[in-house]
DNA sequence: GCCTATAAATAAGC
DNA sequence: GCTTATTTATAGGC
């Protein structure tokens, strides 16, 4: 038997699953025509970026970003660029609701998973009531609630109005 | 025999693979501790976005201080102010939703509390209410949670300028 | 959104 | 990097 190094595993892991999304962003640009940027930063500090046609291209569409300087205009082409700026910031102070939601969800589903494995938690008492057949149904609720969640301020980004565009 | 539109199915393409980087996004980043962001722009130029912890977190490590190289706004690529504005109330509508779905978890936790010193579950009391093999209370809550959001974001995205490009 | 068949990604071991 | 068992993502239909 080999022994396995917790650390040496997670590195593979690591990588494995950067050039699994990168190759995922490759495929959607490919398959749909779109622009991708994936940036990623190891839990060591290192950064890696992906992009098609390029990241630095893609990320520039991406501005204006919250907290960043509105572009800058003729002083008379005015009003717009601040709604465009407060909408930023509206959607930013939602996104941080909706983490402080996907906390509160994750905390519930590792009760029920806890609940599931040892039977011994804060529900113990009760967790026979919930049935065989209901509790994976119940788990899975929670899931799909997780990912509709965590799509949300995606959904935010994307009701913007499209970016100035130059070169598609 | 059902027709096949290209256009649809390229649509459903597009949405499916981005949630899907999405959420190996998400995985990198719980698995391995990594900050992952990721920009995706359609074909029809429109902006999409995924980030843990946050887009502009990880983006403002990748990229320079965008004092410089702010987007240039055309003078005739403006939005409408009025789709701005509307979408702007929209955002301030779905803070509130957001608090108030937090306040509805509250309450249901104070129940689950309540449920743990009487040794039953909280739901049971309404049992008949339930009917046949349908989730629990506690599980339709969650539920009216995801819907209340997808709700928001159809209303979102109905209330948006149409695409600069064709493909409606 | 759900479901099903199929293709692809991944973990673990070499 | 390769192999294989398993899990997951996806296309296509509803």
């Amino acid at each position: 038997m080999r022994r396995i190094e917790k650390e040496e595993s997670r590195q593979v892991t690591f990588s494995k699953r950067r050039n699994g999304i990168y190759k995922k962003a490759s495929e959607l640009s490919m398959l749909c025509g779109a622009h991708v940027a994936v940036v990623v930063f190891s839990s060591a500090g290192r950064a890696y970026a992906f992009g098609d046609p390029s990241v630095d291209y893609i990320l520039h569409q991406y501005l204006p970003l919250p907290g960043k300087d509105a572009p800058v205009l003729d002083d008379n082409a005015v009003s717009e660029p601040e709604a465009v700026a407060a909408m930023w910031r509206a959607v930013e102070e939602t996104k941080a609701q909706v983490a402080a939601e996907r906390a509160r969800m994750d905390a519930i589903a590792v009760k029920v998973a806890q609940a599931k494995a040892g039977r011994r938690f804060w529900w113990e008492a009760d967790i026979e009531a919930l049935g065989e057949a209901e509790l994976p149904e119940f788990t899975r609720a929670l899931e799909r609630l997780k990912d509709n969640i965590r799509r949300r301020a995606d959904t935010l980004l994307s009701a913007l109005p499209p970016p100035p565009r130059r070169l598609r």
